[in-house]
DNA sequence: TCTGGGGTCCTAGGACCC
DNA sequence: TCTGGGGTCCTAGGACCC
């Protein structure tokens, strides 16, 4: 029984979402920033082909995209993320073995589909999101999700392609893996492309070729499972649910540089709330939180300090978790710094169920757990600003550090306080 | 002046225990 | 006091992904 899969990737998914909305757009090279307008993370393909890169510093790329007239946006998660619900709720008429790998891509199991026409199949899939949702995708299949990758990379790229390509004959995977970078692979990033460079490994195909001794070698027992991939052994499943997350991190860079500590609270408290909604929703509690602070790494002088706490009990209490991210806050501040950067990250992570309550905690977590009911539901309603604690100060002080966000286009789809509209 | 954010997995080496 | 080996756990660092 030989697998088969599909991958349908969003093109320049951001870009995308931007036209979907306005229309004007269509006729004019678009990039999108990342927070804070930081740097060129989207670009529609008209911007590609202008030379402009991926991830410049948007103040260095900004003489270049005047002057092309460029239409410029800060990044609008909220409407990338209902973009891509829409385009998985699209996929999902087609199979429900599917798994959504990332904001702007998803896997599909083809695994009984072997009597149909995959290269129709595929077209029409491309088509139907395109229409249902105004997004354009790519669709690769092939036997293991590496090829598919490799086919979805080539139907981009090949006007003959047109955004579809079922790579299953062995003839056109030969010549598929010779037309393909070995860091073009999936699994195979810069350093390992440079390195299998300097060992004369210069294509996919070269990778494929490898003898498995010499993968595990020099790439691990990932980039083992990379090489049997391209050989056609299938060694990654389909993930249906995702697992539940073993860290998660909350940071963000200041708009502006940050020196008091009542300032730093606030963004801080506002992370460790994000991180604690994040476990309630996956059903978890952390045994650790780390809060972090920075300098600004890009001076001569940069700082970071962290502290660590370990729990009596994991908990998802945002309560709890504020106690200690203050406490540890107020620990690591050194005044008369200039702070562009802190986070939180929980870790140790648990089933919510799994916990064991320390007799000395035990009294306060029932009370912590309907409060933190009602505050997720109040949230989900009114939106995150609308639960606040003393420490996040007024709507006065959040102003000095919330990100830049200069270039931001309507909530075509979602109001400002991130409700669905009802349409 | 301005330089993103959020994850995963593997390996090597040290600490510690028996 | 000296000696050897093996197992486990933890951490830091390095690689990757979007």
């Amino acid at each position: 029984m030989t697998s088969l899969f599909a991958i349908v990737d969003c093109n320049n998914f951001y870009a995308s979402c931007e036209r979907v909305f306005n229309p004007a757009l269509n006729s004019r090279p678009v990039v999108v920033l990342s927070n804070n307008d930081g740097c060129i993370i989207a670009l529609s393909n008209e911007a590609k082909a202008l030379g402009v890169k991926m991830g410049t510093p948007y103040f260095q790329a900004r003489p270049q995209l005047e002057e092309y007239g460029v239409a410029v946006f800060s990044s609008n998660y909220e409407l990338y993320g209902d973009m891509s619900r829409r385009v998985v709720e699209t996929l999902q008429q087609f199979t429900p073995n599917l798994e959504v790998y990332s904001i702007d891509e998803s896997f599909l199991d083809l695994g009984d589909f072997y009597k149909v026409d995959l290269q129709e199949y595929a077209r029409t899939i491309k088509e139907t999101v395109k229409q249902w949702t105004g997004i354009p995708v790519a669709v690769g299949v092939a036997t293991t999700k590496t090829l598919a990758k490799v086919a979805n990379r080539i139907s981009k790229k090949s006007a003959k392609a047109n955004g579809v390509l079922v790579l299953t004959d062995e003839r056109h995977i030969e010549a598929a893996l010779k037309r393909t970078e070995v860091g073009d692979v999936w699994g195979i990033g810069r350093r390992y492309a440079n390195k299998l460079a300097g060992l004369g490994i210069h294509t996919a195909w070269d990778l494929r070729n490898v003898t498995d001794a010499f993968a595990k070698k020099h790439l691990t027992v990932v980039g083992l499972r990379t090489v049997k991939e391209l050989r056609g052994e299938s060694c990654m499943e389909l993930e249906h649910m995702p697992p539940a997350k073993q860290n998660i991190c909350t940071s963000r860079s200041f708009g502006k540089t940050l020196t008091e500590l009542t300032e730093l609270e606030d963004a801080l408290a506002t992370h460790t709330i994000r991180c604690a909604t994040k476990l309630r929703k996956q059903k978890s509690c952390a045994g650790v939180i780390t809060v972090f602070l920075m300098t600004n790494r890009f001076t001569e002088q940069h700082y970071y300090y962290s502290r660590t706490v370990k729990l009596d009990s994991p908990t998802n209490s945002e309560l709890e978790l504020l106690r200690h991210a203050t406490k540890a806050l107020k620990q690591m501040y050194r005044p008369s710094l200039q702070y562009k950067k802190a986070g939180v990250i929980v870790s140790d992570i648990v089933p919510a169920n799994q916990v064991q309550l320390s007799l000395l905690t035990s009294h306060n977590t029932d009370r912590d757990n309907k409060l933190m009911q009602t505050l997720d539901s109040l949230r989900e309603k009114y939106g995150n600003k609308f639960v606040k604690y003393g420490v996040q100060g007024s709507n006065e002080a959040i102003k000095k550090w919330e990100l830049n966000r200069d270039h931001i286009s309507a909530c075509y789809t979602t109001d400002i306080t991130g409700l669905l509209k009802v349409s």
